[in-house]
DNA sequence: GATCGCTCGCTA
DNA sequence: AGCGAGCGATCT
């Protein structure tokens, strides 16, 4: 074949499609640099105008040559990877999560990036070089002045300005002293992600040969210190045998924390050309303890599910493993993440927050050693960085993580497993994505063709469900590993031992009794109360008056250690009144129980135990909530108050006895979940009582020791538990019968909220068919920081196929709502299958 | 009349 | 989301 027109390929012009971290629900079409058109692939990141001056980071997902037509499309900017850095798989996973979860794949896109992949310029502001007060012809206002005053020198972002000068936009201020010729905006690109870097030592390459050291020796042999060094380091590192290993040098902090060595002198043989400095790049994970312990072996029982397990894999891609507490499903699922990793597929473990603790992950890095990368909510940004690259260059075969570790960027996955899967933290509630990574993980295993196993000890009823109708494998393990028991659960009834007169407090004198005899058996007491602070509310004994929070419609918690009432909502925070401002008593009273003021009273019951709170409150620094786990494991600790912290991921040896402080608010809690819920909840707690053998106990104080779920969870009976609530979700149309979708107005103004409710509920109701619409009502809390809410339950039936459609509806239904002049400052939030 | 502060539209 | 234009409210 003759070429008959020669390809001018300089002169054709490439375009591009990037995904934008921005909720704006749309691609943008930016033209490829000259330069850039040969390296420029999908999934790499650029740098791209956005706005006036803003420059964001987007991926490229798709490279043509169409010109856009209605307007001049804008250069890229910069190139910010030489290969993709988010997989295919990864983008169509983005957009299936943007459509199934009313969000924009921006969105998702922002909350997967770690922001140290994702560099932004910063608006900046500086003094103007040629400003002084003397000589400007201007006059300045106060606040002007204050910041002239306060910039001297200094570059401050819009952010810092607002805070300073006490208002919420500072830019009409800002463009005043532009124009006056104070000022000068300019853009700043950060760079966030740096690389840890080792500061390493090694001798100049004029010292590596026999002669020139000998000759060094004997200038050296006046200076004692220095010598010290030199020998330190040629003990060291063998420079004369492997001339390599000085290449490699010597972490500097190996000589500069030796004791016995003089910082200057390694300064002076710097600066004397005898050692060189030079810095490496390292990982923020050490190489700790690679894998070479070896494995438990699995017991038959465990063996026999682990069979089930592959053989339900050949037939279905999902399976539920239903264990129960302290049957050993984590040996499994080790078993199970070794085999996809020789079978060269990238394995994902899911666990909720509060499980994935250092105790599970120590035991799986002994497994795993470097092959395994944990991705955590509370790791640096640099650190979920170098996870990001870890599973892109195959360092990370497999990795352990929260919620968040589902948008990583996997290309082969082979396995993911979701233990606790029924925990509600899976779900995202508050920014979009409102994302369940447990659905999420599902629909990622289809596109990559990969295994899902659930696990639990109580599986959501959704999942049951499923696997009840065939749709999931099931795999049970009815006994606990080496034939413990499961612990003896006991009521123990408030309102009897109320009117005996046995009751301390809201202690039940058989938790006081019970707590006491485990103590004197030198053994460990957990006690769990979903309440944090002292006390949940303040009472005037003498008007009834409860202080509430100015922002939300929720009474004040009290908390004792900072002596101040506050919001757990919003943060508000104010002094405990003297007296009360009504009618000016004095008699003002907490009441009910927070973790605290259990801590207190326990401390009072048993003066010679230790007795430590694990909640938020206590847990807040970086390493407290390690120190608390190990204090206990070691048993420096006898008690354990704690909030839902103490239910998950804490396996101790001695723990014989679990208190449930209060099991009524958990079951009566307004919600078609709270028995579900609750039933998973006391369970979880339950299993961390007793161990291989000894049988734990576990006391519940209730007001109503005959409630059904109660009778229930004492004969741990899952199966019955679920048959109660399948029945109850089919009658009322709730999941897996139908799919929810919430939709959430908020409003400063209560009416317009209100308003806006039901024209969408009316809007809805006209133009949804084959759903069930609840509301609108107010949620029991109908207001936080200052906005008013309203919601709306849509109920679609699973027969109902058009779910897509449904959504798109209600999408568009939501537009023309906040298009209406007196509803254009409503806030909707759409949210499919809420929690 | 200038200045402040909020709403709204746009981003390629 | 974040920016910037425009416009009505508010102080002097």
């Amino acid at each position: 074949m003759v070429e008959i027109f020669e390809q001018h390929d300089d002169i054709r012009t490439f375009f591009a499609e990037l995904l934008l971290p921005v909720p704006i629900p749309r691609l943008f079409t930016y033209r490829v640099p000259r330069v850039s058109q040969e390296n420029i692939r999908v999934g790499q990141r650029a740098i791209v105008p956005f706005g006036e001056r803003k420059v964001v980071t987007g991926v490229i997902t798709s490279i043509h040559e169409k010109a856009p037509q209605e307007y001049e499309a804008k250069y890229i900017l910069e190139l910010l990877d030489t290969f993709p850095v988010v997989s295919d798989v990864q983008l169509r996973l983005f957009h299936w999560i943007a459509s199934y979860y009313l969000c924009t794949a921006g969105e998702v896109l922002n909350a997967a990036l770690p922001s140290g992949l994702k560099l932004s310029s910063e608006s900046m502001v500086q003094l103007h070089p040629a400003f002084s007060f003397e000589e400007t012809p201007y006059s300045f206002t106060e606040k002007e002045a204050l910041l002239l005053r306060t910039l001297a020198g200094e570059s401050m972002d819009y952010t810092t300005i607002a805070t300073l000068l006490g208002v919420k936009n500072p830019y009409n201020i800002l463009k005043s002293l532009a124009a006056k010729e104070a000022i000068i905006l300019f853009e700043e690109l950060r760079e966030k992600y740096r690389p840890k870097t080792d500061r390493r030592i090694r001798l100049t390459t004029a010292y590596t040969t026999a002669k020139p050291l000998e000759d060094l020796f004997q200038t050296l042999a006046t200076k004692p210190l220095q010598e010290a060094v030199l020998l330190r380091y040629l003990q060291l590192v063998h420079v004369m045998q492997d001339p390599i290993s000085n290449s490699a040098g010597l972490s500097r902090k190996v000589l500069t924390d030796d004791p016995e060595l003089s910082d200057s002198s390694i300064k002076t043989l710097v600066k004397h050309s005898v050692f060189e400095e030079f810095d490496v790049i390292v990982s923020r994970f050490p190489d700790e303890d690679v894998g070479s312990t070896p494995i438990v072996p699995l017991s038959l029982l465990q063996q026999q599910a682990h069979q089930d397990i592959l053989k339900s894999f050949t037939t279905h891609d999902y399976t539920l493993l239903h264990g129960v507490t302290g049957s050993g499903k984590t040996e499994i699922y080790i078993n199970l993440i070794r085999q996809a990793i020789e079978g060269g597929s990238q394995a994902l473990y899911l666990l909720p927050e509060i499980a994935l603790t250092t105790q599970i992950v120590h035991r799986l890095k002994k497994v795993f050693g470097t092959t395994m990368g944990v991705y955590h909510s509370r790791f640096s940004d640099a650190e979920r960085v170098e996870v990001w690259n870890g599973v892109l260059s195959g360092r990370f075969k497999f990795v352990v993580g929260v919620r968040s570790s589902i948008l990583l960027p996997f290309d082969n996955l082979g396995l993911v497993i979701v233990d606790e899967e029924h925990d509600s933290s899976y779900k995202q509630q508050e920014p979009a994505p409102r994302y369940h990574a447990r659905d999420v993980a599902m629909m990622m295993a289809h596109m990559h063709h990969a295994k899902v196993l659930l696990g639990s000890a109580t599986p959501s009823v959704e999942s049951f469900y499923q696997a009840q109708q065939g749709k999931y494998g099931l795999v049970t393990l009815d006994k606990r590993y080496g034939d413990a028991q499961l612990p003896q659960v006991v009521l123990a009834d408030i309102g009897r031992e109320r009117r005996q007169k046995t009751l301390k407090g809201d202690f039940t004198s058989l938790l006081l009794r019970k707590i006491d005899e485990t103590l004197q058996q030198r053994e460990q007491v957990i006690i769990f109360q979903n309440r944090r602070g002292y006390s949940p509310m303040v009472n005037c004994e003498d008007c009834g008056w409860v202080p509430k929070c100015v922002n939300c419609a929720v009474s004040l918690t009290y908390h004792q250690y900072r002596h101040a009432l506050v919001c757990h909502y919003c943060g508000y925070k104010e002094n405990l009144p003297q007296q009360c401002p009504t009618c000016t008593s004095a008699r003002l009273k907490t009441v009910g129980y927070g973790t605290e003021k259990l801590e207190e009273e326990l401390n009072l019951h048993f003066p010679n135990a230790q007795v430590q709170r694990m909640d938020l409150d206590t847990t807040r620094s970086k390493n407290s909530y390690e120190t608390i786990i190990d204090q206990f494991e070691r048993g420096e600790t006898n008690i354990l108050v704690g909030t839902q912290m103490v239910t998950k991921g804490l396996d101790f040896d001695h723990v014989s006895l679990v208190g449930i402080f209060h099991a009524d608010r958990m079951i009566h809690f307004p919600d078609f979940r709270s028995y579900e819920r609750a039933f998973q909840l006391i369970t979880q707690v339950s299993g961390r009582a007793g161990r291989r053998d000894k049988p734990g106990t576990v006391i519940v104080q209730t007001s109503d020791p005959e409630h059904p779920l109660l009778q229930l969870i004492l004969r741990h009976d899952y199966r019955g538990f679920y048959e109660v609530q399948l029945a109850d979700r089919l009658q009322h149309h709730y999941p897996p019968f139908s799919r929810l979708i919430e939709i959430t107005l908020k409003h400063a103004d209560k009416r317009v909220c209100r308003q806006a409710a039901e024209t969408l509920a009316e809007a809805c109701r006209a133009n949804l068919a084959s759903v069930y619409i609840l509301g609108p009502g107010e949620p029991a809390i109908s207001k936080i920081r200052n906005q008013f809410l309203m919601n709306i339950l849509i109920k679609v039936p699973r027969a109902t196929a058009n779910l897509g459609q449904i959504k798109s509806t209600l999408l568009s239904l939501t537009e023309s709502l906040t298009q209406q002049k007196e509803f254009r400052s409503t806030r909707v939030i759409l949210d499919a299958d809420p929690m």
